[in-house]
DNA sequence: TAGTTACGTCACCCACT
DNA sequence: GTGGGTGACGTAA
């Protein structure tokens, strides 16, 4: 194997051509320069420059051609929340502006000059004068991160745009103008190239960092966060009316909105310190702070400098398909169904990330035994390793769990900092590695290794199963890396006990048999997770068969107070309605809390018979708007036509990915666009009550329709 | 500027009664 | 009217 090395992208670029022209075969020639530079030094996020060739202009450092080596550094980055408001007819209104110790909100006012200015609401007579002082603001505030909801697709583009029409250069960079990149073929999303800045994206940075919400608009998340709610809370033709109103007749009062929206974003950057995050993940992966998201490319910046120091190259992506297709995933093992007191979690810790520690599983390390590659250690180390399943590993060449383990310890010490963030970071890197292995996106596809990993897991699962039932205790329930045993009847200091030693001697019988059987040496951890004093497993609806990633459970929260648990009951599904969910929530802690009591039955009727009569009598109005996600376009809804897309149809333009509508009796109906139809009482009913009723009905040999049909023949309404 | 599979539920559609 | 098949969605892990 021969390296070529470039003094620049072009002739990188045209070597590149004539290879492929002439079929001679390269590698890893996918991979961008600039990457490879950095990660073959192993910098990540910090670098230190050394101090020939540098040059100084207007504030700003200059390098040419300088040496570079990593660097340990943490910023603290300096944000700027920005957000514009704007009409339908692409005219601008205003830019709020929302940073640490600048707020200011830049106002288009053609009537009058600077009559009314002050430190926080600025007017100018044009679109151009506004847009100048905007960029004299940033240039003096120097912010390291923009930051913003939707940020990159709507505001940075939108003004982009503005300043091309205008003639003027989108001058938000340190050294020259912003560059705003559309969706296209190579990439599906809005990509910022601002000089000397980066763009983050709120909506990204809260998916990314796992902030589970009903929608990702701004409203709802700040309320989800902050408990604050914004100072417009319509949507769509409506929030756009509004906002024009005020622009005409109230413009302090559209500024006052526009700052807070801008307040918000900022607000919630800082609680949930989504820029710490994006840091400290570009530290731990090598991506550039706005793109931290991409797994394979973080797979790549760790494994390839490894692997070239190993003496190997990897394959040029895209390469045809190995293998063929399918490898399983975790396992999920048939539940119990019914009511319980006293069930515990007995959970594996990093599950999929120990697997790969333990058995060794790696690309080259499988590669070597399969293809019998060299091996550059001393005989004696030659080792392959084989699991309960899967392919073998050459134990000296495998490069991932050395990469899984230096991280594990980041985690530890993160952990002991308490630095959260960090320890987030880390785990969402270790848990991505088994995902990008069954990845068709990534050059180390292989299913063979991911199967490896999730057929490990199934035989740990199965085989911890047996060791608990073996010790007289029963499991009702397991999947992927938990198990749900059922500790009985007692105190919740002498059952949690139990839990403690039965976890203690699986962990001690774990190791002992993995060496025995494997000769390795076991980095699982099953842990004591928590205890449900009670727990309710469902059965399928209309079967007597247990349900499976569905349950209910009362937990101790830390204060001591008692809190139910949904796991992917109705209450946690954001397709069903606030009367479903408060009602389900309702019922359960009844259940739970009352359980044992005399009067429970009672109760438990007289809150469905209750409900249903809110219901029919308009008490529940504010409780039946549904929603759900839209993923193709409304025209490409063909086979058939769901409920939610046909209240989409109804709506002139979709307002985000996600559909609000009610069930009337002239079928279903965008809430944007009610044609004034009455609720259709019967559908909620049957659809929405109904089934929660009957789940927990069914312990008490009732069901919901018997319950209210008899109430219908005492004719109580 | 491509992490995975397993699972439950619902509405719609169509063949059949 | 019924019931099986399927597309779509959201979720657990």
């Amino acid at each position: 194997m021969d390296a070529l090395y470039f003094k620049n992208t072009m002739g990188f670029n045209r070597a590149r051509k004539a290879c492929e022209d002439r079929n001679i075969p390269t590698y890893e020639t996918d991979i961008n320069p600039a990457s490879r530079f950095l990660m073959e030094r192993f910098i990540r996020g910090g670098v230190a420059f050394e101090d020939q060739g540098v040059r100084k202009e207007n504030n700003i450092l200059y390098f040419s051609d300088p040496k570079v080596r990593s660097a340990d550094f943490t910023p603290q980055l300096k944000l700027l929340s920005i957000d514009i408001e704007c009409s339908m007819e692409w005219d601008l209104y205003s830019i709020a502006l929302y940073g640490e110790g600048l707020q200011v909100v830049l106002m288009i006012d053609p009537s009058h000059g600077s009559g009314s200015q002050t430190k926080e609401y600025r007017s100018f007579p044009s679109e151009r004068e506004l847009l100048e002082a905007f960029f004299s603001i940033i240039d003096n505030y120097d912010p390291d991160v923009f930051i913003g909801w939707n940020l990159i697709g709507f505001d940075l583009s939108w003004l982009s745009r503005k300043c091309k029409a205008l003639g003027i250069g989108f001058d938000i960079g340190t050294d020259g103008p912003a560059n705003l990149m559309e969706p296209g073929q190579n990439f599906n999303q809005w990509i910022a190239r601002i000089p000397g800045r980066a763009a983050l994206d709120g909506i990204n940075m809260a998916r990314s960092a796992y902030v589970k919400a009903d929608d990702y608009s701004l409203s709802t998340v700040a309320h989800q966060i902050l408990g604050r709610k914004k100072l417009i809370e319509e949507s769509g033709n409506a929030k756009a009316a509004e906002i024009k109103h005020l622009f005409h007749k109230d413009k302090r009062e559209l500024a006052r909105y526009n700052l807070e929206d801008a307040r918000l974003v900022y607000d919630i950057f800082e609680k949930l310190n989504f820029a710490q995050l994006a840091v400290r993940r570009t530290q731990l992966t090598g991506l550039a702070l706005d793109r931290v998201g991409g797994s394979v490319a973080a797979y790549d910046f760790l494994y390839l400098p490894r692997l070239h120091r190993k003496g190997y190259v990897a394959d040029t992506y895209p390469q045809p398909p190995v293998g063929n297709g399918a490898a399983p995933g975790g396992l999920v093992l048939d539940s119990q169904p019914g009511f319980y007191c006293n069930v515990a979690v007995l959970d594996f810790k990093s599950l999929y990330p120990s697997i790969i520690r333990t058995f060794r599983v790696d690309p080259l390390a499988a590669d070597v035994v399969l293809h019998k590659l060299p091996r550059n250690s001393k005989a004696a180390s030659r080792r392959t390793i084989k699991g309960p399943a899967g392919l073998e590993f050459a134990e000296d060449s495998a490069i991932l769990p050395g990469i899984i383990e230096e991280l594990w310890h980041e985690r530890d010490k993160a952990k002991q900092a308490k630095d959260g963030t960090l320890s987030q970071a880390v785990k969402i890197i270790m848990n991505s590695f088994y995902g990008v292995l069954g990845s068709q996106g990534c050059r180390f596809y292989d299913p063979r290794l991911s199967g490896t990993i999730t057929r490990i897991g199934q035989w740990l699962l199965s085989f911890s199963r047996e060791f608990i039932e073996k010790e007289g205790i029963r499991v009702i329930y397991g999947d992927t890396d938990s198990l749900f045993v059922y500790l009985g009847e007692g105190e919740l200091e002498t059952v949690s006990q139990i839990g403690l030693k039965v976890s203690a001697s699986l962990n001690r019988y774990l190791k002992e048999e993995l060496e025995s059987r494997f000769n390795v040496e076991s980095c699982l951890d099953i842990e004591f997770e928590k205890i449900f004093t009670r727990f309710f497993m469902p059965t399928i609806r209309g079967q007597d068969k247990g349900s499976k990633k569905r349950y209910a459970g009362l937990l101790m929260d830390k204060d001591g107070k008692p809190e139910i648990f949904f796991a992917g009951m109705e209450s946690s599904r954001r397709d069903w309605t606030a009367l479903a969910k408060d009602f389900q929530g309702e019922l359960f802690e009844l259940l739970f809390l009352k359980y044992g009591a005399p009067e429970l039955k009672d109760e438990m009727v007289d809150l469905v018979l209750n409900r249903q009569k809110q219901l029919y009598v308009g008490e529940m109005d504010d409780k039946l708007v549904y929603r759900k996600g839209i993923s193709k376009r409304l025209e490409d809804y063909t086979k058939n036509v769901p409920p939610h897309v046909r209240a989409a149809r109804m709506l002139d333009k979709l307002d985000g990915r996600i559909v609000r509508y009610v069930m009337t009796t002239a079928g279903p109906e965008p809430v944007q666009k009610r044609s004034g139809a009455a609720f259709d009482y019967d559908h909620y009913s049957e659809k929405q009550l109904a089934p929660i009723a009957d789940m927990v009905l069914r312990l008490f040999d009732m069901d919901y329709r018997t319950l209210t049909r008899n109430l219908d023949q005492l004719n109580l309404f």
